[in-house]
DNA sequence: GATATTTTGATTTACGTACATCAAAACTTC
DNA sequence: GAAGTTTTGATGTACGTAAATCAAAATATC
């Protein structure tokens, strides 16, 4: 049997109560007293059981989401995951509330995050938008006892406890490295497609491909990138143009969203297996195209796990808890045709 | 405030006990009244509180790990997880024991069940080995009603609760994917270096990885497959002689372990840069040689989320509860020189 | 050595659920 | 409608910890 408060007081000679106060550190106990106790603590091994704790403290952990409204079908997949943890954690003293802000837009945001803090809740996790009033409605939070997770996207220069998200220097240049040793010997110019380089994300992963492509693959010619605001329409009509400029075309990196256009153009123009594209985000049309050949690699962050570690780390926080920091490190997914999971997605 | 059992009871006007009878299924309720108790958990969305419920029922998880003995460092590593696991488990009424069997050996491994039976704990993990004896000994650990979860390597025809570990067919075949695309037009041949075809593992990621490359890279010379026993030394040796009889040698895959002796091969015939290696898990070693260029990709299953997994499940069918197939799944990981995380492993 | 202060003990209640007991009420059945 | 059976209520204890109260003991202060 596991030892319980009471064997601590019997071994270490002392009352229940004395054992409650050095366990809590309340004040009110001698040095070697405390001593005794510690030293009980250590020869039995005891350890709190946090289920009884939590069930007579009355803790509860209130946790608010923040995420971007709007079509984004990851955006969307995130939210279906906090909605499916919710479900699941109603049965573990833990409520979740959800809130959708339009997306990139900062002032919009921030007053979310004004509007969590009146609720007061244990923590809250966020899809971060990179702006000065962003930061200052988290240091609010913060300075309130609420722990803040940055969510997908990070946000450098506030004091957020922790960012659950992949390392998009690495994403970029993973792909790099993948694009130039497919294309091997083949001839032609490889373009880039993003989202928008207001985007943090966005930004990471251009950077850390170019590095990748200049330092192991020089001889490739990097065509200017384009920007194709995660809009399918506006993302078709952009690699169409490259495809007709460039009938040469070897490669083309989409770093942001808006694969539909992208898949539509190859196809339409009849490049789909001449061209090695590589793409982000796993979602049921990215899936299909990797199935198809149009697209050859998927790179994808799994929303199912970012979500689980930020209500992991919000709670560590809230209960003043170290984090592991090796267990709650996001990978970036590699997907080819041939190790697709067989589930949803 | 979350509804309690009293407040059921109140909604639905009976008492505490009979609300208690229709929640834990007793006998000795009308169906119209556990309708009514049913209506009110409905309309006030009750969710029973796990913890408190564990707490009263005094119920703990005991749970034994039965792993391979030995020095492959993956096992190694899977161990320490599991050690990592118990001391962060030991605050939630879950207590893990080790209990390590000489590898390969179906008998050691059958008897090591039979023992675990006897301690009577809620779950078994087990890295199985495909033998029918083994098969034997877990029907009995379930006819008990100890759930069972095979670790890494499945065992097929028996009736184990959940297999936690990647999709090896996959794996191999991922495996040839990247080296056919690798390798592009580049002329040569390529070998195959297994562990040993005894094992399960490594006959489907042979099968997987041959699969792909007659489909895909049809011309493409594939040497017989060569058996390194796991072991550095004849790795090495083996490597080595394919090296010499194959000097227009394209690419390796090593789909075991013995890592270091197919890194000190390569290295030693000047071949690190001309061949393309592909080799499985994420160790010290193989790090540094994926850093250095000598391995080109390293396949991965991440052994703290097979730990992880294995536990969540285990408990889950203690209880009775299904699992959420999607969240269990253990992803291959692809690892190239710049997606590396940076911790430890 | 009397007084003030700190430290400790003993005891109680509470958290939400499980489980047991015994009595009371509601039904069957003939 | 009496006897038997089933269903329901009322109540208490337990799980391991938190938190509070008040009295008792130990120590410090002058």
């Amino acid at each position: 049997m596991r030892p319980t408060v009471h064997d601590i007081a019997a071994e270490a000679g002392v009352s229940l109560a004395t054992v409650d106060r050095v366990l809590n550190n309340r004040p009110g106990v001698r040095a070697v007293t405390r001593g005794k106790v510690e030293q009980a603590i250590a020869t039995l091994g005891y350890v709190r059981d946090v289920a009884a704790a939590n069930l007579a403290k009355g803790r509860g952990y209130s946790l608010n989401f923040i995420l971007p409204a709007g079509e984004n079908s990851f955006m969307r997949g995130l939210e279906a995951e906090v909605r499916a943890a919710k479900a699941h954690l109603a049965s573990e003293r833990t409520e979740i509330t959800i809130r959708c802000v339009p997306a990139f837009d900062a002032s919009a945001l921030a007053d979310a995050l004004a509007e969590a803090r009146r609720q007061r809740p244990a923590g809250v996790a966020v899809v971060a938008v990179d702006a000065p009033e962003v930061v200052r409605a988290v240091e609010e939070l913060r300075q309130e006892g609420i722990a803040v997770v940055t969510l997908v996207s990070d946000l450098p220069g506030s004091t957020r406890d922790h960012f659950a998200g992949v390392d998009n220097i690495a994403a970029g240049r993973t792909a790099g490295n993948l694009m130039g040793r497919f294309l091997g010997d083949r001839a032609g110019p490889v373009a880039v497609v993003a989202g928008s380089m207001l985007v943090r994300d966005h930004r990471e992963r251009l950077e850390g491909f170019q590095a990748v492509m200049h330092e192991c693959f020089e001889t490739r010619l990097l065509l200017p990138v384009v920007e194709g605001q995660d809009d399918a329409a506006l993302v078709e009509k952009l690699v169409g143009g490259l495809i007709e400029r460039h009938p040469d075309l070897a490669g083309i990196y989409s770093l942001g969203a808006g694969n539909r256009g992208l898949v539509a153009a190859l196809e339409k123009a009849g490049k789909a297996e001449a061209v090695c594209a590589i793409a982000h985000e796993l979602t049921p049309h990215s899936r299909a195209a990797l199935l198809s050949g149009t697209i050859d690699v998927l790179l994808n962050q799994d929303a199912g796990h970012e979500i689980r570690s930020a209500i992991r780390v919000l709670k560590a926080k809230a209960d003043g808890l170290p984090v592991i920091e090796a267990q709650e490190r996001i990978r970036i997914d590699i997907f080819l045709k041939d190790n697709l999971p067989n589930g949803q997605a």
